[in-house]
RNA sequence: UCCUCAGUAGCUCAGCUGGUUAGAGCAUCUGACUGUUAAUCAGAGGGUCCUUGGUUCGAGUCCAAGCUGAGGAGCCA
């Protein structure tokens, strides 16, 4: 069979094995054709690597309309030989020997041209902004990251858990929820008061999308000792910034018999191995994003320009300890700050007890540590009703890690599994214990210590490629007014 | 939701204290040339100056409201 001689290959082979002689049929789109009497180029890319694959061409040897009909964007399957290349940009090229346009793209309406675009643009036309480079390289990445998510947990024993997406409980109070009902919504059905009657929803009960997957990786945590979830979370959130969605994906690693050091140091090498493993894996599509820091960056005026790399930043994290330092400590340091004490900052730090805004977090990660912080021993009052107590009445054990550009890309603690303590702590914060009897059963039935933290993949996203709106490391982004594609 | 800035050709942007026919680069099309690399050179086409209202002899330019986008804040991951 004749046919079988051109093996169906994507461009990574023909690129990186470089087997010249082989016979090969490549599809892909075209990103540019340069023409002349002689010869064609057609650089077209399928989305396997960075690096487009130049097709050459014999003008001669094919249709008029057909080389008129390859325009930027335009669909084509190429049969024909890997061959050494005469021209200095690659090493490798393929020689057409039969080209079929299976897409044509008409120049004068297709979106994408052989230029720099804005990402503000190629948000409009999401559908179609995976075929430029910076896209592709960016969900190239994410693809790796997300693959290494997995790895690292499994490699160290843990267990992927499927929390679920519709939940009962608000009860954590992580923001406002989207509703899940099935009820008309024109007319739904009403009690005698006159008000929503749930009992007659689906579910007979009220039911949102999920905010967290935690309370239900705590339970098996308590069954399972490691466990973790990796899945979307949902945000009704009237935030409009470049670091929040209101559909993302979150991970949250939950571990029976981990203290919050123990905590502290899986977050800390859970950051360092997914870096790691982009740097070793995803090395073509890193250069090209660090690249495009840097021309991004030149871009900016000279007081905000970033004084390290991508790639810099990337290795400074792996290399480096993260610092770990209290609540308590952090205040000392803000409050006898340059910016304090000249009254740079907004908020001014005056006493212990104050929440931290972003301007100190910034500070302290960009300015006074110049590397990633853990920020532990929090006051109870600004932090969640599930956090363990510490022994001084005042702190709870949870700790947030703070990245450059980002602030916190990580919140966790260790849990509290004290019935007495956590009832009464559930009181204070007004949260019903009998809508949670579930969760306190596990309380009541072999409690052991136990600890996680949450970590937003997106930014975590946005800290690796180096983009800066979190809007460009999701396909299609869900976010106030925003739900096109 | 609040604060700030922006909206002019397909894209990125210039357009001064209001003045006659609205500009550039890139893209597109046509031609030339070339083993080219986001090719190069020459030419052509391409505009509801975001919308509505107002001020004025005259508005891309000034004023008001709205819409859209970006940056920052809050909330957080």
């Amino acid at each position: 069979m004749k046919i079988m001689d051109y093996q169906k290959v994507k461009a990574i082979k023909i690129l990186q094995e470089q087997e010249v002689g082989s016979k090969v049929k490549v599809n892909g789109w075209v990103r540019t054709k340069r023409e002349s009497k002689n010869v064609v180029f057609i650089a077209i890319n399928d989305g396997s690597i960075i690096y487009n694959l130049q097709i050459v061409a014999d003008p001669a040897g094919f249709d008029e309309n057909l080389i008129k009909d390859i325009t930027t964007g335009a669909c084509l399957s190429v049969q024909g030989e890997v061959v050494e290349s005469a021209g200095g940009g690659q090493k490798v090229e393929l020689q057409a020997e039969k080209i079929d346009l299976l897409g044509k793209a008409d120049p004068d309406e297709y979106p994408l041209q052989p230029k720099r675009h804005s990402l503000e643009f190629l948000r409009e036309i999401s559908h179609l902004r995976p075929r430029t480079n910076t896209f592709s390289a960016v969900f190239r990445v994410r693809h790796a990251m997300s693959y290494a998510v997995h790895k690292f947990f499994h490699e160290r024993g843990f267990f992927n858990v499927h929390t679920p997406i519709i939940t009962a409980s608000d009860a954590e109070g992580a923001g406002e929820m989207f509703r899940v009902t099935a009820l008309d919504i024109d007319n739904p059905a009403r009690t005698e008061t006159g008000e929503v009657d749930y009992s007659m929803d689906f579910f007979e009960r009220e039911t949102n999308l999920t905010v967290s997957g935690q309370l239900e990786a705590e339970l098996f945590a308590l069954a399972l000792t490691e466990v973790y979830t990796f899945g979307p979370t949902f945000r009704a959130e009237n935030s409009n910034t470049s670091r929040h969605l209101a559909e993302f994906w979150m991970i949250e690693p939950e571990m029976a018999f981990y203290d919050l050091n123990d905590n502290m140091d899986l977050a800390e090498d859970f950051l360092k191995y997914i870096i790691r493993y982009v740097l070793e894996h995803c090395k073509e599509d890193i250069e090209f994003l660090n690249k495009r820091a840097i021309d991004e960056d030149k871009m900016k005026k000279m007081g905000e320009r970033s004084d390290m790399t991508l790639l810099e930043h990337l290795n400074f994290v792996i290399n480096n300890d993260f610092e770990r330092i209290t609540y308590t400590e952090a205040i000392n340091i803000l409050r006898n700050s340059k910016p304090n004490k000249k009254k740079k900052f907004q908020f001014i730090i005056e006493e212990w007890g104050a929440d931290l805004q972003s301007e100190h977090e910034r500070y302290l990660v960009e300015k006074h540590f110049r590397k990633p912080v853990i920020l532990y021993d929090y006051p109870k009052e600004i932090k969640a009703f599930y956090m363990r107590q510490n022994e001084d009445g005042k702190t709870v054990r949870a700790m947030d890690i703070l990245f450059p550009r980002l602030g916190e890309i990580v919140g966790g603690s260790q849990r509290e599994e004290r019935m007495d303590k956590l009832t009464q702590r559930m009181k204070e914060c007004g949260i019903s214990e009998e809508e949670l009897w579930w969760f306190m059963d596990t309380r009541r039935f072999g409690t052991a210590p136990h600890s996680g933290f949450g970590l937003g993949f997106e930014r975590f996203i946005q800290f690796v490629t180096g983009i800066g709106n979190i809007r460009d490391v999701i396909p299609f982004p869900r976010a106030r007014g925003m739900a096109e594609f």
